[in-house]
DNA sequence: TCTATGCATCAACATTTATTGATCAATGGA
DNA sequence: TCCATTGATCAATAAATGTTGATGCATAGA
């Protein structure tokens, strides 16, 4: 099984999604299920805007997914993309039987 | 289990290293073993210095460990760095039973 | 209709990250 | 020694990213 080159811009926006140590803690909060935006709001302390560009970050990789319901807007995370990331990190996991040695002496 | 800052920080440097498609390109070779610099030339094409400072990356974030023999210096995968990365992944998996219904209303 | 709340968006700015092209140190062979 | 090769590092620049503080828009309640 090999990954295209479109399962490798995937791979990358959603690690890049993860890059973050803000958007790390969103989605441990959102780990224990849908969040609205002001539940998250200390997760990150400091300005509201700054929360909402990261969870527009993570919603725009697919990491999560939003719904809106009157005044407010939940956040969840979205089981395919983690599963993506996973079967990726499964993919290099080292072959060691496929050493080369000295590849170039 | 509940991750501590500590983790927080190593996850998100891994991840973070894990956020360009040179290295996604990069550590998918090196998933069939390890490999000597020039081996990995061809992954990135273009200058070499590019290819020197995603290694660096790599290697700073701990992704992946070099060994130098002779005049040739060898890269591979380091399995704990995908083991932490699927921790963390394993800790966000939603958690759909503890979800709120309603949090703000 | 007025007001308060939830949240997105914007411009300005600072910081970080990536690319290029050149140079340098170490190794090893002639 | 001399030269070619491997690979790291550097300065200059470009591009992407994050933060702040302000503003705007939609909803809901009074």
């Amino acid at each position: 099984m090999t990954t295209t080159q479109t399962d490798l811009e995937e791979a990358t926006r959603l690690f890049h999604a993860l890059s973050d140590e803000t958007r790390l803690r969103i989605v441990q909060r959102l780990a224990r299920g849908e969040r609205c935006v002001c539940d998250l709001q200390d997760a990150v302390g400091s300005y509201q805007s700054r929360l909402s560009f990261h969870l527009r970050k993570l919603r725009d990789a697919g990491v999560v997914s939003d719904r809106k319901e009157g005044r407010w807007v939940y956040y969840s995370i979205r089981p395919e993309a983690l599963e993506t990331m996973r079967a990726f990190l499964g993919e290099i996991e080292p072959d060691w039987s496929a050493d080369v040695e000295g590849c170039c002496g």
